[in-house]
DNA sequence: TGTACATCAGTGAACGCGCGTTCACTGATGTAC
DNA sequence: TGTACATCAGTGAACGCGCGTTCACTGATGTAC
């Protein structure tokens, strides 16, 4: 069982206040990720983050809002991840297939925080922001597979046609691994990363 | 807002009184479809079927045994589902087809019940049993993508030389798309069943 | 430089609520004689 | 056929608990003069 921390906080100095908006966050980010979504509430919050409930109040409007900063922070991290897996290889198709490795290492590596990325309510983006691949919450993430993609059909190692439509595809058939290796890990999976492969490998059309 | 039955309900007569545990596991099931797997919790499921809570005592030890329930039945159901929508087709790439887009067509009529099968704790599928495709929840769904498959290599409708492999990639990936289109449904989609089609064609490899 | 004061970063007690679970019970229904 | 009884299918009150949220407060820290 999972422990709330022990050491007594210190109380930041005038000015240095909103610090503890991200203790905040980086507290409910530990809880999700080692008791799952499910016991998440505003005082285990303030617990995990060595304050009294109230506290959250002066930077949060509620769980909702706290919730909401950890999956923008796990959004920017993955984008980080993928970017750091798949920026040195040279040659496209390697630089494709490292950023899908690197997408499903990222969702394997953080299942639960992986998890409410996607769960979380989407009716929290604003109604009024016109529905483009660009405000999405997972842009990054999905300009980091559709790039590749782009430039193995340039260097004709993917007989893609149809771009966008098979980096959405591809991105479908990882989130799929994630999510569905995830829940069933008793399911009898075919050794290593033979699933991921032969998904890179079909739905990108490399050669 | 969902509201609760109004009506008063009659007590079973005797020697009936197991009808009550369809009845708790109905009532879990509309909450689920209609808020979510939030503000599910035993007294509430026990409102929703017009019983008090204690009654749920004698037909399940608690909320994880009646969602358990609605999880077994849930998988009965999408079985059921795909078989209707597939069966008609003569030729097995039809077959196969008609089975993937009936996995799909179900996620997205009941969106909620879809997600808590996945959702839910695998920790509850006995230890002892071994991981074989036969005793996992989802393994008649499998089947159904499997064996249309297998006709499709047979046929020489698939280049598939891996039919487990590809029908574990094909779904994943179908999961994958029930999963993120509805969870970013703001996320501008490619028109109609575009995806499906991609992944369908490639993953199966078909001619 | 010293001191009075305003402000900032939180605390701690309290509230009403819905929850899971227990317990003794009730009243209709079937059964034995 | 009548009646006493056992059992079944639930009820209703009660408990302790953790929750979200409010409120008045405190004490350290920076600032004005």
């Amino acid at each position: 069982m999972w422990m709330t921390r022990s050491f007594t906080r210190k109380r930041n100095r005038r000015g240095q206040g909103p610090r503890l908006r991200a203790e905040i966050v980086d507290a409910a980010t530990a809880l999700i990720a080692h008791n799952g979504p499910d016991g998440l509430t505003l005082r285990a919050v303030a617990r995990e983050a060595g304050i009294t409930a109230p506290s959250i109040y002066p930077h949060f409007s509620g769980l909702d809002a706290v919730l909401e900063a950890v999956v923008d922070n796990m959004f920017a991290m993955l984008a980080d991840y993928i970017r750091q897996s798949a920026g040195p290889a040279a040659d496209p198709v390697s630089r494709l297939r490292a950023a899908c490795h690197a997408y499903v290492g990222f969702g394997q590596k953080y299942p639960n925080e992986y998890a409410i990325m996607f769960t979380h309510k989407s009716e929290l983006i604003a109604d009024s922001t016109e529905p483009t691949v660009a405000n999405m919450p997972g842009a990054e993430a999905f300009d980091l597979l559709l790039e590749p993609l782009r430039d193995c059909v340039a260097s004709g190692a993917s007989r893609s046609t149809n771009a966008q439509g098979d980096a959405t595809a591809l991105w479908v058939a990882l989130h799929g691994y994630i999510s569905l290796n995830t829940s069933l890990p008793r399911f009898p999976w075919p050794a290593g990363d033979t699933v991921i492969d032969i998904l890179i490998t079909h739905v990108a059309q490399l050669n």
